[in-house]
DNA sequence: TTACTATATAGTAATGATTCTTATTTAGCA
DNA sequence: TGCTAAATAAGAATCATTACTATATAGTAA
């Protein structure tokens, strides 16, 4: 999904939430979809401010969850760090550096459709099932 | 794994990193084990405070982060809640409720045995898979 | 276009979780 | 039994999140 792809996906998914589009939504949102690294709130507010130097943190933070309500990114799993957000909405898993905490992406067609027991899909309405793995990242293995 | 076995491996495990075998480490251990709730550092220390009134908040924080490098408990994966823990340090997944946050447990052989594709095992070292799901928990989705 | 109204925002304060500091205590070795 | 490095308690500091409120604005309807 290119740029133009993903702003008209997120105005169309403003008007179904009944959502404004302001200013501050828009530019939250696009610096969101440029974001390769899975920023936390206050990385988004950082890019922000150079933007709108009067926006506050507690704008940026609303509307990320906004966002994460309406579907159009992620909050990402962590262990008890802040909250880091995605843009990549599409089926895909995370490696998780365990000493640089950083969080990488990536996709594997076979893991994509790994299957779910038919004892928990009865038990749970499963939304999302993704593979995580933990350990050390090619640059702090090193 | 049963009591005896786990405080056995937690004396062994505090020898092999020189940590030394306090009171209140074993106490916060052996409640650890109890616990089949995932519980959070407050969780635990409210329950360490009636064995020991004096215990200090950062005395259960420190203790349980120092399990967790030992690895004798995980941390388990959110979404930037406060932490939470797990003494179950076998492989198995989680799922974790969208509005209750509840994180439950499963085990799953054919779950246990996914491939991870050699590309990814080659880049980064591996400690940890899992698959995590989310949605609805029973009690949730009614 | 203009006026209206519900929603959004900025600014700031409050809360909650985590981490740090320091003086005191203690486990484990000699 | 005494010694010493490590651990603890208590409280303070820091950092992230969330709440509050007065003002501003998007989007609708005249």
């Amino acid at each position: 999904m290119n740029i133009e792809q993903s702003m008209a996906l997120f105005r169309e998914k403003c008007n179904q939430h009944g959502l404004k589009i302001t200013p501050q939504r828009t530019a939250i949102f696009e610096e969101m979809v440029r974001a390769k690294d899975h920023p936390s709130t206050d990385d988004l507010y950082q890019r922000i401010v150079r933007i709108f130097p009067n926006i506050s943190f507690d704008t940026v933070y609303r509307t990320l969850l906004s966002f994460s309500q309406m579907g159009i990114v992620n909050v990402v799993e962590g262990y008890g760090e802040k909250k880091r957000f995605d843009p990549n909405i599409e089926t895909h898993h995370h490696f998780r550096c365990m000493k640089c905490y950083e969080i990488i992406d990536f996709s594997s067609e076979s893991l994509d459709c790994i299957e779910i027991p038919q004892e928990l899909q009865n038990r749970f309405k499963i939304v999302n099932k993704r593979v995580v793995l933990e350990g050390l990242c090619d640059k702090c293995s090193k």
